[in-house]
DNA sequence: GCCAACGTTGGC
DNA sequence: GCCAACGTTGGC
């Protein structure tokens, strides 16, 4: 018997990431010092999946919800592997979880560095008009996940669009 | 600010 | 393991 589970992962290189827009705006990264920043915060299991998957070097979207026009307003990249949330163990952190150890992180993360900035965001309203985009899990009904994979096709499409 | 959709929690 | 209650998300 062979065993071929890790060889039939997916193999996941576009995502794209929800930013709250008051929060940290992809502006917010481009004036931070080293322009890059760590994705703390993430308290949702199938988010957190995917973010494990992530590998140094993925190319990411960079999207504002809650915001007057949501959107895709950058690229950036993903510039580590996966590791433990330190906000996870801070118990003055919102993001505090007393069920983690140390030994056992229950939230990981990735830090993000800026790529660039798109001239104009790429809307919400773009996105949904686009009927070769209606796969992406962004646009399904209901979708509330802050970490979602973009398939290559349709990663390349919205750059086409917007660069 | 509203509200629909979704995830999580906890009583049973 | 069901499901009601609750909290959160996010477009509008």
């Amino acid at each position: 018997m062979t065993k071929v589970t890790g060889s039939l992962q997916k193999d996941r290189r576009y995502w794209l990431l929800k930013s709250d827009a008051d929060s940290f705006s992809f502006d917010d990264l481009w004036n931070s010092r080293t322009r890059t920043t760590y994705w703390d915060g993430v308290r949702n299991f199938q988010a957190r999946n995917y973010m494990r998957e992530m590998q140094s070097g993925d190319q990411v979207l960079y999207y504002h919800s809650s915001c007057k026009v949501p959107g895709v307003y950058g690229l950036a990249k993903v510039a580590s592997l996966p590791y433990p949330d330190p906000t996870q163990f801070d118990p003055k952190s919102p993001y505090y979880d007393q069920r983690a150890t140390k030994d056992k992180s229950i939230w990981d993360l990735v830090d993000i560095a800026f790529v660039r900035k798109f001239a104009n965001p790429l809307t919400l309203t773009d996105l949904r008009a686009d009927p070769a985009l209606k796969s992406m899990m962004l646009l399904a009904p209901g979708s509330r996940l802050s970490v979602t994979p973009v398939a290559e096709e349709n990663f390349a499409k919205i750059l086409k669009a917007v660069l």
